[in-house]
Formats: structure tokens, C-alpha cells, sequence
DNA sequence: ATTTAGCACTCAAAGAAGGAGAGTGCTAAC
DNA sequence: GTTAGCACTCTCCTTCTTTGAGTGCTAAAT
């Protein structure tokens, strides 16, 4: 059977009333609301065409038709215009965001949260990746006997402190020196490029202090690898539990269960976006618990390399038009405030 | 009418089967089950004397009786007998915290887990507070041109950092300078000791960085201000889906949106516990989201002083008991890592 | 004076029966 | 190719009935 223009404004027609309530559509509904300018009994002849061709389903004789899984996917492939977002809601992203470019962190929550309450559905982002870190400085300051704080800046601009043990004996000479022998030799260097012949440098050069480097070490490769990790920022979670395919406990349990898996939710996330936005629909996703749920996602850059994810979370049934829409302007907001924090 | 042996026993067994099986409870299951020695007509018309004294309800007549809100609390404060727990929870809980006693906000994340964990309902738990914080030492030192970072050493032992934008002129000397100024005049004062003369006094120290010593003040204030405000831990919040009162995705979400306020969680949990647990039920929460869940509430001590509380939430027809014996354990637990964390 | 057996009564929950209504598929006419 | 007409299907809603658990009351037993 083949894919004719009529045809392709029935599934529209049919996409767009079931997006909008939920409720399985009938011919005469399309016939009436969306004047194709035919009686109902052709487009039930057409819908008929569309259920066999797979992309409209049934729950039952006599019930109006769904759009499938392939019926969404056409219509997001072929069928979707971008829904023109207005001025307003472009100045509310802007206003929102740029009076918070200090921290990194803090952005990133911010923009999940006004994705979430800009959609209604459920607002992932993957915090920025910097690249592999290397270490600018390191510094250990003492704050009590028997106490220090590393303080490791890395090249990404990252800070981070760390407590450690140290012999109650340090004085102050002590620990400039450790804080001067770390520097000279892990300065510069990615967690990759380290090995065993600099750790055993630096030990060499400070051997009296053995048991302290080796703690500071640690917290070093920790911070590393840390910073090396993307967090995952997840807002607007409730959003699911005001749509009517959640109605069951069960299906939100094992969403919210799925949502406490970061590795899994990474996995999600992380998907070619060349091309830009990315929409996967239902079992797309490849997880029992997303059947249902349709996830928008999209990639922001810095100097042209991906550094991060953003991803929208609803039903099959989620205005993906205005979904798109908003991830996109929320993409290009926040690629621009972490340009302008460089 | 007087409460004599028998209403109690017969109240207690309501209570326990009622917990036990979540379905309201007749005359004979009781006769049966619990032995006391007399017919299911004795038993209705106890269970009948005990509704008219408000500590039983019947959801309609002919269903059988489940416990009032008085019922419970009449069981709580005169019939429940504390559930023995096995050395073996007692093991597991020491166990788990003993490996993790290095920082507070991680030990602290761990216990609600494991509470949490041990119970299957929700533990809430406030971050110890540490008194009116006093500033030990604050150093400021270069990350990259134009910014700089602000170690805060409080008085807790806690410590913090926060980035600030500076000139990029400033040298190596500058940073000390404007470090030792700092210390100087702000060392050992809390946030309420401050004043405008001293602030004016580190103007006056050094009036060419005003700007940059603006910013720095600002965020020891916040920072003296934050650790002020006590986190608040949570965790298991998907337990409350497995209990049968939440079948209604409504009372979930309410319940989840009264999770996110911080200051309700806040003042939930504090209340007196001069005597040890409270326990609070249904509608004596004074908070709609909370009518038909209890709340089983503890405190932890630091030299006698109450520095942070304990609390798990679950249906009206928690196991008082368990949840008792267990919330005690693990208040205990607490209180001795942070006293082997000084 | 309690306790208990007996029995009528009540009520929710579960099932059965009967429309009503929305929607379909097919056929025949346009 | 399109459409009117119509029989048919299936869910949903309502109403009615049945079932069973549990009660409350009364009168007899202890």
C-alpha cells in the first residue's frame, strides 16, 4: 500500500486529536474537526489503510484508532512541523538563566528545572564534559591538628577541596613543600599520563611524609576521575504522575526506580546527535520501564565539541512539536551562558 | 466506660492484625487468632464498647473495625512493647556506617539509606548543626587570571570554597595580604558578631580592593549562613508506593511535592524530644499530606546538646514497633560516629 | 451479671444483564 | 473513487442480584 497525501493528513489529523486528549479518535471526529473535505466513511477507509500499513492501532473493534510506535515515528520523520515558540518564552529562558553564570553546577540545575516547568514533562541534563582534566594546581592547607585540605583546581576551572589525615607534626614549611613537590609533578597532566614512575617521584622526593602524599594521591586521582564523571540533573519527575497513561503505581515505580539508575539515564542521554535533536518513542529506548514514554533529547557544545546532553522525558502521547521546540531553545540558552562563563 | 485487661487486649490485637494484614478486622479472627479465651460475641461487644470510646472505627457497618488515630496512639503509649532487634541489625548498621566516618554529609546520606533499607519506609534525616559558626580561617588563593578562590574554614571543622572574580593585576603578595587582613578581623565570629565597624575596619586595611574584598565577605557571609540552615537527607521515598493506602496516585503526589519543601520536612522533625522518640500520627502531623502517615521522630546528640533529628515516615499502619526499636538503634548508631568523627 | 449461641440484618464487592453510544466494516448506489 | 446506509461489535454505564463477611440484638446458659 502506498502513502498517498490524503493519507497523510488522516494519520496527522488522527496524531495530533490523540495528542491532545488522550482519547482514541474516530472518523467521524477527523471528518468533522480537521475538513479534509470527505465524509467520514473515506477516512475510515483511509485509517483502515493506515491500521494495515502499521501505523494506527485499535484497542478494540469499535474503539476509535491510536497512533502507533511507527505511527509517532512517521509523524516526527515526515509529518511534524516545529511549533513557533513565541518571543515570550525565549525571554523567559534568558531572563531565567543569565543572572546565574558563577557556577557551572548551579546553571545546570537551573535550566533542568525551567525545562521541566516550561514542558510539564520530566528535564534530564548531563553536566558538562570537560575533556580529560588535568591538573592546574594543587594545594594543601592545614585547618586543624591532624587536619588538611587538598585544594585541587583543575584546568577546566573546577575547584574542589578534599580533607585528609596528617601527622600533627606538620608546620608550615612542611606543607608548602608537599603542596610545591605535588605541583611540580602532576601539574599538567591528565589521570591517563600518570604512572607509576611519577608516583614513585614524587615519594622519592618527600619520603618522610609517605603516608600522607599517599592519601593526597588518592584524592587527586579521585577528584580526576570524579570530574571525569557527567553528573546527571533531573527535574520535574511529579510531571509524570498529572499524565493519564501513569494512573497505575506500578508503571511510575518503575520509572522512578529507572530514574534513580544515573548509568542507565546516561545511556539514555548519549546518542548521535549530529543532525541535532534526537527523539526516541517508546521501546525505542530500549528499556522495559520506558515503554509509554518518549525521550526528546539533544546535544550542547562548546567550541563546536559536545560537552553535554539535555533530555526531555513525557508519554508517546507528548507534544513533541513544542517539546522540540523548547529543547532547542533551551540547547542554544545554554550552550551560549557556558561560552559566556569562559 | 472504663478501659479494663480485656479492651486492651482486644484493642491490641485489632491493632496487630490490622498492621499485619492492611484488612479490617472481625470478632472471630480475633477470638481465633489472638487466644483470649472467650467467644466472637464477647469480643463484638468489646470491640463495640471500643468504638463507642473512639479508639476503633468501622469503614461501614458490617466490615470489620480498623484503629482510629486514638487507637493508635492509646497502642503507642500504653501497648507497645519495643521489638527486640537482633544483634544482626545491630551489626549491619555498625558495619555500614563505621567505613564512612570521613565525611559528615556522606555519613549522614548513608545512615537515611540504610534506615531506609532496614524498614522499607521513608527516612528523613536533619544534617547535624553545629551551633552558631564561627570562622577559623579564610584564604584566598589564585586559580587562573581574573579569578580566585576563598577557602572558608569554619569552627565545625567544615569546610568550604567558593569562587570569586578578582583583578587580574593582583600578585602573589596582594592574595596574602588581603588573606591575612581578612583573618584578622573576621577569625572567631560568628555571623552575628559581625558589624559595620569591622566590616569598615577591612575596608580601611585595604581600600584598593574593595571591590574583591566585597565579594569575599559576601560569600563568608553566605557561607556562615548556609551551614546555619540544616540540610535535610531523604531517602526511600518509592517505599511509599508499596504500601496499599497509596494506590491513589493523588496521595503520592502530594505526599512528593510535601517532600520537596524543605522547611515543612524541617518542621516535621522538630519537635520536643526531651524524652526520647516521638511519635506523631496522622492528622497530629498538622499537615494535610501527611493524614494518614506517621511519623516516628528522634533526635542526635553531640556533648549532650541535640544536633540534628531523625524521622521515618509511613502509613498510620506502620509497625510502630520495629520502627521504634529500629530508629533508636540508628540514632544511637549516629550519635557515636560523630562523636569518633571529632 | 456475664457470657455465648443463634439469628436476622447490613453492606460492600463481585458478577450478570441490559441498554446506550461510539465506532467500525461492508455493500450498494452515486 | 466516494459516500450513504445499515448491521454489527465492543466498551462503558447502570441496575439488579447474589454472596459472604461481619454486625447487633435477644434469649438462654453459666
Amino acid at each position: 500500500m502506498k502513502m498517498d497525501e490524503r493519507k497523510r493528513r488522516v494519520l496527522l489529523a488522527t496524531i495530533l486529536d490523540y495528542i491532545a486528549t488522550a482519547d482514541p479518535v474516530g472518523s467521524r471526529t477527523i471528518a468533522r474537526k480537521y475538513n479534509l473535505g470527505v465524509s467520514p466513511a473515506t477516512v475510515r477507509n483511509e485509517m483502515s489503510d493506515l491500521e494495515e500499513m502499521g501505523y494506527l492501532e485499535q484497542p478494540h473493534t469499535s474503539a476509535g484508532r491510536i497512533p502507533s510506535q511507527l505511527g509517532y515515528r512517521y509523524y516526527v520523520d515526515f509529518l511534524m512541523k516545529k511549533e513557533p515558540i513565541e518571543g515570550e518564552i525565549r525571554d523567559i529562558i534568558y531572563q531565567t538563566l543569565l543572572n546565574r553564570i558563577r557556577e557551572t553546577d548551579e546553571l545546570i540545575q537551573l535550566t533542568s528545572k525551567l525545562l521541566s516547568q516550561l514542558t510539564n514533562y520530566t528535564a534530564f541534563i548531563l553536566a558538562p564534559f570537560c575533556g580529560e582534566n588535568t591538573l592546574r594546581h594543587i594545594k594543601l592547607l592545614p585547618i586543624e591538628e591532624g587536619k588538611a585540605v587538598v585544594i585541587i583546581v583543575l584546568d577546566s576551572g573546577h575547584v574542589e577541596h578534599r580533607i585528609v589525615e596528617v601527622p600533627e607534626y606538620l608546620n608550615e614549611g612542611d606543607y608548602a613543600a608537599i603542596s610545591a613537590i605535588l605541583n611540580g609533578h602532576l601539574q599538567g597532566l591528565t589521570l591517563e599520563q600518570w604512572h607509576p614512575g611519577i608516583i614513585q617521584a614524587v615519594y622519592r622526593d618527600l619520603d618522610r611524609q609517605r603516608e600522607t602524599l599517599k592519601q593526597i594521591i588518592e584524592v587527586i586521582e579521585q577528584s580526576l576521575d570524579y570530574e571525569h564523571e557527567q553528573k546527571v540533573f533531573l527535574k520535574g519527575t511529579l510531571n509524570i504522575l498529572d499524565q493519564p497513561e501513569f494512573k497505575q503505581i506500578e508503571r511510575v515505580k518503575a520509572l522512578f526506580e529507572l530514574f534513580e539508575e544515573e548509568e542507565t539515564i546516561k545511556n539514555l542521554l548519549h546518542c548521535d546527535h549530529e543532525n541535532g535533536i534526537v527523539i526516541k518513542i517508546g521501546t525505542e529506548n530500549r528499556h522495559e520501564s520506558m515503554k509509554g514514554c518518549s525521550l526528546v533529547t539533544a546535544a550542547y557544545h562548546r567550541q563546536g565539541k559536545v560537552i553535554g546532553n539535555i533530555g526531555l522525558l513525557g508519554p508517546t502521547r507528548m507534544e513533541y512539536s513544542r517539546a522540540v521546540s523548547i529543547v532547542e531553545l533551551v540547547t542554544y540558552a545554554l550552550t551560549d551562558m557556558l561560552e559566556k562563563m569562559r
